[in-house]
DNA sequence: CCAACCGGTAAGCGAATCCTTACCATTTCC
DNA sequence: GGAAATGGTAAGGATTCGCTTACCGGTTGG
């Protein structure tokens, strides 16, 4: 079940990377691929596979290039689960506060 | 650098129980490990190296029993850098009240 | 049509992950 | 002192991960 594939996916410095590109906007993978000049291309198509897997992309095609975007909804929702599992965010809040505080 | 090892830590499901359980109080590893009735007690040994090594888990040594518990501290400075990595908080808020809304 | 472009897949490789059994050191209690 | 309890470590195995090179199909434009 849910947010397994997620957390696994978001583990990867790489994959948080990309993540972050098509956040905002939609990119092509040639566009992805180009801003990690140490990664072969195969090795990113791989990672959106991971990323899309756990739901966390999506993916249009538009004549021979594959757009890739975030699914916000998806993002919303782990979001979600992370603060459930965390517990009070108010009282992290007052703790991290009150470290500041402390210097 | 800094949040990797925590989100690896956290992307398996037997350490999020684990840091669940040790998040309100300290518990001995036996304790732990008994409620992990399908795995091995090194297994669960391996486990808390890792959430230490990540810096989620401090260890208290008292007579012959190892007390573990969450450092509070360090999950909210990996909540931040979360929040960080996602964005604005409460645009996400919004859009899920909004989907929770359509139906 | 065909050469270039875009992107997914296959196969393989080294390293990491998660687990096991076996063993060891320390502490406690009789 | 010696048995039992606690818990870490070593070694090994099966699987997964992240990456590479090689290849293949679909799209586009000369």
């Amino acid at each position: 079940m849910g947010p397994d594939l997620a957390l696994r996916a978001i583990a990867e410095p790489h994959r948080r990377e990309i993540l972050r590109m098509v956040r905002t906007h939609e990119l092509p993978v040639v566009e992805i691929a180009t801003r990690f000049p140490t990664l072969s291309r195969p090795a990113v198509s791989q990672h959106l596979r991971v990323l899309c897997d756990a739901g966390l992309l999506s993916m249009r095609r538009s004549g021979r290039n594959c757009f890739y975007r975030a699914r916000e909804d998806r993002i919303d929702r782990l979001r979600a689960y992370l603060d459930l599992f965390w517990g009070d965010r108010l009282a992290a809040l007052k703790r991290a506060a009150e470290r500041e505080a402390r210097r």
